[in-house]
DNA sequence: TCCGCAATGACAGGTTCCTGACAAGGGGCC
DNA sequence: GGCCCCTTGTCAGGAACCTGTCATTGCGGA
């Protein structure tokens, strides 16, 4: 290996993700949230009314992973699953009032961590980091 | 929010992240290793004889977290971990001879993924990536 | 029509990560 | 020497993710 490990793109990405979730992580505990579930929230709030089929694509998880995801989520009163399945076997789920408000407080929260990740950036380098992850991501893909 | 979701940083370093660690771990299979595993291999191999504490510090995750990984490695015979403390408590741990070849195939492997990862981007911008996730991960570490 | 197929939901079992808590060793300070 | 504090290793328990497997449902082609 020519260059150190800790400048490859590879490492840098985990280690920034394990820090941004650790941190979001630490702040969301207070308000009763984890990253993962605001992670459900926050695509049910851009999808309502999606199966947990859906919502686990969108999340990037298998439906077996978010499935323990929404069950905190329900017991927490945070979603609601449709007791009928509207096509086949799927059924809608949605926030419920509490759920949106907690999404919220936690987007808050997010939004200051990601505020602080990029501090002393300028708006043209967002951007291009943006532009450069959103590139990687399509290339890991298929 | 004025932007969408899918273009924050935030959510893509969370994305990449996701998607190169469900790459290597397909990958990685066939060689007998998880992501974790890999990650515990890598960094003995830069630090031959560390503690196990020494070794989470350097993964960023918990002393817990590095006791399963380091669990499978030793029943796996990848690496060995001293009977007697060297100072206080610590034990050092060391690659086996097979854990180092294991760590070879599995270099190979994480390296074609990465480049995957940047296909089509030249130097300058894989460089430049990695000065803004550079900062990023300063930024989120006080 | 009927059979296969894809999608969905559910359950089992295993791994990796976390928090919380406890005991043991070493170093500095009284 | 004796005491405090930091580090290390360990155990217990829980959260989130995975693979593998199976039953149900709806749809489209033989």
């Amino acid at each position: 290996m020519s260059q150190e490990a800790t400048r490859r793109p590879g490492y840098l990405v985990k280690r920034v993700q394990q820090a941004f979730r650790q941190a979001s992580d630490e702040l969301l505990r207070p308000i009763g949230l984890s990253m993962a579930q605001y992670a459900v929230l926050a695509a049910l709030a851009e999808s309502p009314g999606a199966s947990s089929a859906e919502l686990a694509r969108q999340c990037f998880v298998t439906r077996q992973s978010l499935r323990d995801v929404l069950t905190g989520l329900k017991t927490a009163e945070l979603v609601a699953v449709a007791e009928e399945a509207s096509t086949g076997r799927a059924r809608p789920v949605r926030l419920t009032a509490t759920g949106e408000a907690r999404l919220k407080e936690a987007h808050r929260v997010v939004d200051d961590i990601e505020e602080r990740m990029l501090a002393g950036m300028p708006e043209s380098e967002r951007r291009r980091l943006a532009e450069l992850l959103s590139i990687c991501a399509e290339n890991l893909t298929p």
